[in-house]
Parts: structure tokens; sequence; C-alpha cells
DNA sequence: AATGAAATCATGAAGGC
DNA sequence: GCCTTCATGATTTCATT
């Protein structure tokens, strides 16, 4: 991982179809060098995937929510993630420090499918209670920053 | 947006460097076919970009919080954005409802850099609190699902 | 680890159904 | 709107430094 790595790491975050010619000229390297460097990264799993960003209103998934979840049991284990994975609205799952146990991103179509949404959540072994957030609109979400140092590393 | 274009969508989700032939095949249409579709997607803006998805760990930003703020006035304007957006750390901002006024996802290496990255929060015009989540694991992080409706619309 | 060249394969555009 | 064809250009491998 150098700044060559992390150059071409944020190149391809821009713009993921770009060629390797162009993506070789942006770091100041040769195309076949370009290539094989971004191979060793998606090896390594530096590169989890390439995937395309999707507009959420576009498929009908302009509500966005996040939900605090209670607990009166530890849900850091396989049977409650299989639960939330199978729900398709949440996106993200994670377990959180302080009152609440698990904290969840939710998308639907509508105020009303998240209520139903909701429910699924609260019928999940375990959950005691939710707290809900609801996103207004959104300034950004952006790719991870993958350049600028955090100092002391 | 029909099925075919939705499964285009999942398809490339999962794998954005297959071949047109490849996704054609997938949802039954021929690489041309395929391609034109996908070319409309990206046209409409409903595929908004083609990009990577990057380890968080691999690069150093390895701790994640989700962090709420409070604010003395409106702060749905381009001045706030701008200045959450000028923190690289800071992965997303959303204005929410509820008792705080906007939700930003922080991606750092350390905690003692989160806590530098707080300190710049809260300087921010117009912030006088703030609430911290910190996350202990995250179970799953997935695109957004295309596929399965959402019955009401 | 990077380069340059060569073979394979995908892309993008055009014409026909 | 989909399919097939074709020229162009990108990817990927390999020999070389």
């Amino acid at each position: 991982m150098d700044e060559i790595d992390r150059a071409l790491l944020a190149a391809l975050q821009a713009d993921a179809t770009q060629a390797y010619a162009a993506l070789g000229k942006a770091v100041g390297l040769s195309a076949g060098s370009a290539h094989e460097r971004v191979r060793k990264l998606r090896e390594r799993g530096t590169i989890r995937r390439t995937t395309i960003d999707v507009d959420p209103a576009a498929v009908g998934r302009g509500v966005l929510a996040f939900v605090m979840l209670q607990a009166n049991v530890w849900m850091g284990d396989p049977p409650t993630r299989d639960a939330l994975a199978a729900i398709p609205e949440i996106q993200e799952a994670h377990i959180i420090a302080g009152s609440a146990s698990l904290l969840v991103k939710i998308r639907t179509s509508t105020p009303e499918q998240l209520q139903a949404v909701l429910r699924r959540v609260f019928d999940v072994d375990g959950v005691t209670g939710t707290q809900t957030i609801v996103v207004l609109e959104t300034f950004f979400e952006r790719p991870l920053n993958v350049t600028d140092p955090d100092s002391d590393r």
C-alpha cells in the first residue's frame, strides 16, 4: 500500500470503467503496471468488488431511515445477523456501543413501507424496542476517503 | 424500469466487471441489447456510477461511528454541507427528523482520530452538541435491494 | 516491480427484423 | 425494442530489463 496504490483506488472509486491506459496515466504508470497493481489489490481483498451505485429513488427506495434496536439478550450472533439479513430493505446492520444494541439502515419506497419493515424488525428475537431516525434529506454519500492520511499510523 | 432492468442492476451490483455477453445471458438478452439497456440506465441516472468497494480496514479506516449533531440554527443549507464535506473522514451526512438535526457517518484509523474528527465537527457553525455511536462490529453492508418489490407502489 | 508488444476478447455502433 | 455483425479498442499474458 503506497501512494500509487491509494491513487489507483481513488481513481477507481471515481470511475471504475476507465481503461488501464487512462488509469496508468493518472498515476504515472504504464497500462500494464497499473493493471498488475489493481490485480493485486483485488487479490489481497483491498478492493472487495467492482459495483454500481444505484439511485435509490429510481428503484423505489426513496425513504431512508436509521433505526436503533434495544435488546434484552446478546444480539451479536449469527442468528440475529441472519434474521436481519433476511429483510431486504435493511442495507446495513451494525453492533454498537451505548444504550442501544444494534443500528440498522433501512430504505423503503414509502413511510408506510418503513412502518411495515419496522414491524418485521420488532419481531426479530431479542428486540425489545426501536428508535427510528427518519432522513429528510441526504447531503452526501460518498466513497470512503483513501488518500488523506489519518496522521497517527 | 421493468423486471429485466432490475435484474441487470442486481447483476451489475454483484459484479460490474462482467462482460455484456454474460450479463445478457443472465437476463435472457443478447449482449447488444443488454448493453443498450445499461447505457440507458446510465443516461437516466438510475446508475449513478461504476465504482469499487474498498475494505476500510485495509486503508486505515477501521473505526466506524455514527454521530448525531444538535444545532441551534437551521443546518440544511449549503454552508453546513460544505463544512461537513470538507472533513474527509465523513462519509455520509443526512438531515434528520427528531431531536437531533444531522446524522453523519465517520470512518477513522483509530479512536484517537475519531476524537480529532469530532472536535472538527463540533467547530462547524451552528453545532451545539454531539452524540456519538461507536460501531463495535459490522454485520453487513450491502448494495441497496433493487429486486424485491416494496408492495405498495 | 515496470515495460512494451502481441493475442484474445469485449465494447460500441450500424443495419435489419 | 431486440438481434447480429463488424471495426475499434481494451484487457491480459508474456518476454525483457
